[in-house]
DNA sequence: TTAAATGCAAAGACTTTGCTGTTAT
DNA sequence: ATAACAGCAAAGTCTTTGCATTTAA
């Protein structure tokens, strides 16, 4: 869907700048903590950071690079690797593995929130809830540990009706990846 | 740990056999399995299933390559991925993922439970509890999901003091396969 | 007898990396 | 000026597969 921002390089100056090769990218919620964390703000990596902040799916690391290229083509899927890898490590993105062999990413900034994946359709929803996490770590400590991280995937049918979701719940729908979930 | 049942095959046609190479190998629970669902059951598989059900851990295919490899010479890891693949589509084995980039087996029938990871040490303990599956299908529904399958990994440390599990636990904690689950 | 299974090596899919040139700071 | 970054292609890791051969049923 990418919204982009367009607001117009009014000032050169000001901070937000834009990739040589088109004008569309400018400075994005993700180059903001790209800058930091300390790291270097190239063309690509702001075109990258650009294209981050503006999915609102779980991008994997080929779909990242076609969304990149078509707002700059001077980048390589070895960079778009390299930048995932780096984000990551700065917390700044975080790893999905929703089966299908390829990792994808979203922001971290989005928030806690756990995914039900579509096995008719593919596509990936997200939601809140506050109970997992609780039940999750009542048990780690019934065990004798104390709960790091948690991963919770649920796969899930639409049910029949179309009886919307109740009010708590905020859900994203991916895009479709022609996902390669087969058997 | 490996504990081989060790019958003697004192009645060749009663159907318990052996690999040629080596008469460790008998009918194992997995076999058995294996011949409900019509497969072929020859000296390699039956020697892969056996692994597979004295595996007390969560073994990838490489360390069942070895643990195959050490009771009879003649398998080849192709043969492994072929057969864990297979028994898998058949729901005999189940895979999973703890982050690593490899998939880990275990058998189905050893029932659901879920998985913690110890983040220290890489082992993993299996425990079993309803509560996350009920809770989880009500958090589906109330989405308009009728909840299909699920995955459930806790990341985390042990607590300083070595207060054993409760009475509802059963910990079996996994051979470390000196992971590579480093960042 | 014959469909299924195996071995071997080649190929695939995804990801990382060495090296050299470029660029943000 | 210089450490970080990017491109490219080679290499790495895990897994699958084509083909000739073997084998269970």
């Amino acid at each position: 869907m990418v919204v982009s921002t367009k607001s117009v390089d009014r000032n050169p100056r000001a901070g937000s700048r834009r990739s040589p090769a088109s004008g569309i990218v400018d400075d994005s919620p993700i180059a903001r903590l790209c800058v930091q964390n300390g790291l270097k703000m190239t063309g690509q990596r702001r075109v990258i950071a650009h294209v981050l902040s503006e999915a609102e799916d779980h991008p994997d690391v080929e779909e990242l690079y076609r969304r990149a290229s078509a707002l700059d083509s001077r980048i390589s899927v070895a960079t778009v690797y390299r930048t995932v890898r780096l984000l990551e490590e700065k917390g700044i993105l975080a790893r999905r593995d929703f089966g299908g062999g390829r990792a994808r990413y979203e922001a971290s900034e989005n928030g806690h929130h756990y995914h039900i994946i579509d096995v008719d359709s593919g596509r990936v929803v997200e939601f809140e809830n506050d109970e997992p996490v609780i039940l999750l770590t009542q048990i780690a400590e019934k065990l004798g540990f104390d709960l790091v991280s948690h991963r919770i995937e649920l796969f899930a049918r639409r049910r029949g009706g179309s009886r919307s979701a109740s009010s708590e719940t905020k859900a994203k729908s991916d895009s479709i990846n022609t996902e390669t979930s087969g058997s």
